[in-house]
DNA sequence: TCTGGGGTCCTCAGACAT
DNA sequence: TCTGATGTCTGAGGACCC
């Protein structure tokens, strides 16, 4: 084990609901929820304002809604978090060489290979020294732990939560983690901690003492052996900075079971493509198709094929996930699909199909947010061109009032709040038709003014509903949102 | 109104080659 | 030719993480 605690764990609190509410003044001090708003959606992030009320990651949102009924409901923005997250992994990278990022919102930092510390001093001063820095540029709070190990390093930023700092001194780390729960440590999840629950294990120090042999006899060899040490403190995995891709997959979950094995196989057609484009833009090709179904019930199977060799032609993975569907009874009622490919190598055929699924589907890249209704009726094809979206959250622009973002959407109108990041109140809130020529979707603010800028969002003073101009309106970025017809509950604050 | 999406890793069983 | 041991590959599923 490290002497010294130079292993730096950074977690942005409540990433995507803070990032949010930084954009978003009337929301600053509410509880915000970010997730899916279909019926079939979870939380991704509750603000710590939400999970006062019992809102937590990965509670199906309507859960979330009756516990928390006066919260704003947002869909996820993936561009705009990745656009901060940039930011962050900057000045992580100005520290060290070393930065392994685990998502948008955490990474670790060997801070010895940085040369920026080499004691526990240091290392307070560069985690201090990095928590303002975030700050500064992005207006959001991240907590810091530091260890001399990677899985010390993640439990102290988890105790630093919110916006604190924590250093585990060398030495102290067996009688720290001892009184704690097993779940505390990376890789006990529900079914492991029940497990071991069962066999009177509860506790960091009953499984030091339980010793190697006994942990492996319960949960096999891999698993046992390496709980085992890191029941005792030690772990020894090193911060690494790339990691190579081993599979690329999509899936949809669908408002409402699919029946119709005709609608099946177009989606599983549909996601082959999608999950090519995926894999081409990643530079790869695969050996193996993967076929995901979950059914009715909530019970997931798994079908896949072996290629003779890697391929990333959307026709070859689509034959072979349509033959994977043949061995598939989808009576009852099916979910989920999803298609994937792994057994990756690092070459591409020309990237024709790409380049033409690019044409078909500009916003694809933008992440899941961007991606087709998948609970469109079943009989429902491509919807109304005229028709337009606008998701919950989201920045939109009117010509008159200038800047501001959804606030609902839903039988034909669209609520705005026009303000932006550097308002100084919250600002005023207008409705529209969801046709209205003067208001068009727009890209996220800077969420920290640039020098010299002042607040906006302010302008204007016209009265409720905007022009009844039924002109064809262009369509906005994002094709579809899930829920957002009737179901964007916002809270007006 | 129960349970997303995109990953990784591990275990186990069966087929097959040596 | 048959049998058993062993290793490898493949396919399926479970658990976990963010």
């Amino acid at each position: 084990m490290r002497a010294a605690p130079t292993i730096l764990h950074l977690d942005m609190d409540a990433f995507f609901a803070a990032a949010e509410q930084a954009s978003k003044p009337s929301l600053r001090g509410k509880p915000v929820i970010v997730g899916g708003l279909g019926p079939r959606g979870v939380v991704a992030t509750a603000s710590y304002e939400a999970r006062r009320f019992g809102a937590r990651s990965a509670m199906p949102m309507a859960q979330a809604r009756r516990l928390c009924p006066n919260g704003a409901y947002l869909v996820p923005r993936f561009g705009f978090y990745r656009s901060i997250s940039e930011q962050v992994m900057e000045l992580l990278g100005r520290l060290s060489p070393l930065v392994e990022p685990l998502s948008l919102d955490e990474a670790f930092v060997d801070l010895e290979a940085g040369g920026v510390a080499w004691d526990a001093q240091s290392a307070r001063e560069a985690g201090q020294r990095l928590r303002a820095d975030i700050r500064a540029v992005t207006g959001l709070t991240g907590s810091v732990g530091l260890a001399g190990s990677k899985m010390l390093a993640k439990i102290a930023s988890e105790e630093a939560k919110p916006d604190g700092l924590r250093l585990i001194e060398p030495g102290t780390e067996r009688d720290m983690l001892a009184p704690m729960p097993v779940r505390t440590l990376p890789g006990v999840g529900p079914a492991t901690g029940e497990h071991l629950r069962r066999a009177g294990m509860t506790t960091v120090a009953d499984l030091a003492e339980a010793g190697e042999d006994e942990l492996v006899r319960l949960l096999g060899k891999a698993h046992g052996a390496s709980l085992h040490r890191m029941a005792l403190g030690l772990d020894n995995r090193p911060v690494v900075a790339e990691r190579d891709t081993k599979s690329v997959s999509v899936e949809d979950t669908f408002d409402v079971d699919l029946h119709d094995r005709v609608r099946v196989m177009n989606e599983v057609g549909r996601l082959a493509d999608r999950c090519v484009q995926r894999l081409r833009a990643s530079g790869h090709s695969g050996r193996t198709i993967v076929l995901k179904v979950r059914r009715y019930d909530f019970s997931t199977l798994t079908r896949s094929e072996t290629l003779r060799g890697p391929t990333d032609d959307p026709a070859v993975v689509r034959e072979a996930a349509g033959r994977l569907l043949d061995s598939v009874d989808t009576t009852g009622g099916v979910r989920l699909l999803g298609v994937g490919v792994s057994g990756l190598a690092d070459f591409t055929q020309e990237d024709l199909f790409a380049q033409a699924a690019g044409e078909r589907e500009p916003a694809e890249e933008a992440g899941a947010e961007e991606k087709a209704d998948p609970g469109a009726p079943e009989q429902a094809e491509a919807p109304d061109p005229a028709e337009r979206h606008w998701p919950a959250g989201h920045d939109v622009h009117h010509r008159e009032f200038g800047p501001g973002w959804v606030q609902g959407s839903g039988v034909g109108r669209v609520t705005v709040r026009f303000e932006t990041p550097t308002s100084k109140a919250p600002g005023r809130v207008r409705t529209f038709r969801v046709d209205d020529p003067d208001l068009e979707p727009s890209e996220p603010l800077p969420l920290v003014a640039e020098p010299g800028e002042t607040g906006a969002g302010e302008s204007g003073d016209a009265e409720g509903q905007a022009s009844s101009s039924s002109s064809p309106a262009s369509r906005p970025k994002s094709r579809s949102e899930p829920g957002s017809g009737s179901g964007a509950a916002m809270s007006r604050p």
